[in-house]
DNA sequence: ATATCATGGACCC
DNA sequence: TGGGTCCCCTGATA
């Protein structure tokens, strides 16, 4: 009790030195534990204690002796310390499902320093966890012409948001890895495609839920980027880290490699060469492509072979991840990448330093999208945790029109968020994107999915299911129905609205899918009676923090691996 | 319950 | 500019 009320009263950054009668009287304990071997004049404070240690470590001389006389070196934990500051006094980490900061690094949500995630005014506010940045240029001239000429050409009341909130169907550890990108058939309204880190390619049928295949032996490393091929629906452009890019049947598996940029295989990690960034150009009949020093290639899909000169569009040795042709003008190309710009291009006239527009950011770049209907706006989303969105016609492209404070962490394990337009949204200004930071619902930790409104900045809604414990940083909108596809870890998830969603369910009754060996052993036997299987998803859905998540009844069909996947080699 | 690891980018000099 | 070091809300596996 004492503690929690000292440490209330602690000013936000100080850390005092440690008096407290209580706290000292842990360490007497621990010393007497550990025989009076290194701390035993008047207790010095905490930090010169782990000087003391540190000398230890360094080998000091008077230490040193003191070891050599047969006492093994004794490394002593006085206190509880921090795990992400090392000091004592307070402790980062989970208590229940609930993160608590560490006081002395800046915010984890915004950036700034001074307070924690916890007081952050993006998070304490209504929009909880999102908020706008103020508007630039509030009152500008162009905005006067907005609202005189243009908005009374928009029309009035924005259609009402269609949120896909409830898990439909899944297929659990789908994946041998984690998910990297995701993409819907641009004709056949149940198929998902899905690439993983390994570089393998996953078709599935949603609509019958057992239907899906995963070809293995298209890439060796990290499928970053696919599209479907713009006269043949049949066929999947794909890029992948191993430096190639494939063109693969999605009937046969059957895949032909278009360019390999590492001819040579592994010469070392400096000329390794990845691709991210794929675009299509159907006009052209080219596939472009970026890399992972800075380059744009571009591939003649009728040859089936690298064409020109690659063109350097972002600072040299910097990886390109993501490139994105304009809907409506498809020569305007807007490239992003980790020297913290996103970039528009006309690729009719490309050469290095060509750039029609240069978009500053703080951070890396993580995903750069045109609007998809007039491909007027652009969204781009940072490391910096800040979802942008620049005007290209009410605004002058140096500034974005707004900023929208957004949990978006890098991680080196988890593919990189990316905020993705909804294709289906007339207003342009749906957004839908993944966020890294937990909130405690229920006694459980979540990373909702969270739909934005970047016209206000507002949140509009946020999903999650208690047994998606994972973090889902790759979302996809339908481009036609109102289903939400999502990749968590080496998951898939389709979401569809609530009402129509138990419409559904009544008619079939097996919805998720369990994959992998392990996971299905575990639930092997329990396979055939999926009458009341509402105890668990399975293993990937068993909760690290927290309590474990109690859910609605939920039909489960386990399939091992090996089984149903038809993996093609 | 707990330890380990995978391994990209920031940041510092 | 390049090498060394650090890393927090992971997630799978031992």
């Amino acid at each position: 009790m004492s503690k929690r009320a000292r440490r209330s009263s602690f000013p936000e950054v100080v850390i005092e030195r440690e008096t407290d009668t209580e706290e000292s009287s842990d360490e007497e304990e621990d010393e007497v534990e550990l025989e009076n071997d290194v701390v035993e004049a008047d207790e010095p404070d905490v930090e010169e204690e782990i000087e003391e240690r540190k000398r230890e470590d360094d080998g000091d001389s008077s230490i040193a002796d003191k070891k050599g006389k047969g006492k093994a070196p004794i490394t002593i934990s006085l206190k509880k310390v921090c795990k992400v500051c090392k000091r004592t006094g307070h402790q980062a980490g989970f208590q229940g499902a609930t993160y608590i900061d560490c006081p002395m690094k800046p915010c984890f949500l915004c950036k700034m320093p001074g307070h924690t995630t916890v007081n952050c005014p993006h998070r304490v506010a209504m929009e909880f966890g999102v908020i706008p940045a103020s508007r630039k240029r509030t009152h500008s001239s162009l905005d006067y012409v907005f609202e005189r000429q243009v908005r009374c050409g928009v029309p009035s009341i924005k259609p009402a948001f269609v949120i896909p909130d409830e898990v439909n169907c899944a297929v659990i550890r789908y994946h041998s890895r984690r998910v990297t990108c995701l993409e819907f058939h641009p004709t056949n309204n149940n198929i998902l495609l899905s690439g993983d880190k390994k570089g393998q390619l996953g078709v599935w049928d949603f609509g019958k839920v057992h239907e899906k295949t995963v070809y293995g032996n298209i890439h060796q490393a990290l499928l970053n980027n696919m599209k479907f091929g713009p006269a043949n629906d049949g066929t999947v452009y794909t890029a992948s880290s191993d430096g190639t890019v494939s063109c693969t049947d999605l009937e046969t598996g059957f895949s032909t490699s278009l360019m390999n940029l590492n001819p040579n295989g592994w010469q070392g990690r400096n000329s390794w060469k990845m691709l991210y960034g794929m675009e299509l150009n159907a006009e052209k009949g080219l596939v472009l492509v970026a890399d992972s020093f800075g380059f744009l290639h571009f591939v003649d899909t009728r040859a089936s072979s690298k064409i020109g000169d690659s063109v350097l569009i972002h600072k040299k040795g910097t990886k390109v991840v993501g490139l994105h042709c304009n809907p409506l003008q498809p020569d305007l190309l807007l490239s992003c990448g980790n020297d913290h710009f996103a970039r528009i291009w006309d690729i009719r006239r490309l050469e290095a330093e060509s750039c029609l527009h240069a978009l500053p950011h703080k951070r890396v770049v993580n995903s750069a999208y045109f609007s998809p209907l007039s491909g007027s706006k652009i969204v781009t989303t940072s490391i910096d945790n800040r979802i942008r969105v620049w005007d290209s016609i009410f605004g002058n492209l140096d500034t974005p029109s707004r900023e929208i404070v957004h949990s978006h962490d890098f991680n080196r394990h988890l593919t990189p968020f990316r905020a993705e337009w909804d294709p289906k949204d007339s207003s342009e200004s749906l957004v839908v994107v993944g966020r890294y930071i937990s909130e405690n619902y229920n006694g459980a930790a979540l990373h909702p999915i969270d739909f934005i409104d970047i016209s206000t900045g507002q949140l509009v809604a946020e999903v999650m299911d208690p047994n998606i414990t994972t973090i889902s940083p790759v979302n996809k909108l339908h481009p036609r129905d109102d289903v939400l596809a999502s990749g968590s870890s080496r998951s898939l998830f389709i979401w569809r609205p609530k009402e129509k969603s138990e419409v559904v369910q009544e008619k079939d009754t097996s919805k998720i899918l369990v994959c992998n060996g392990k996971g299905s052993k575990k639930f092997g036997d329990d396979s055939d009676n999926d009458e009341d299987d509402d105890d668990d998803f399975g293993d990937g859905f068993s909760s690290k923090k927290g309590k474990k998540p109690k859910h609605k009844k939920t039909n489960i069909v386990i399939m091992p691996s090996n089984s149903s996947k038809k993996k093609k080699t």
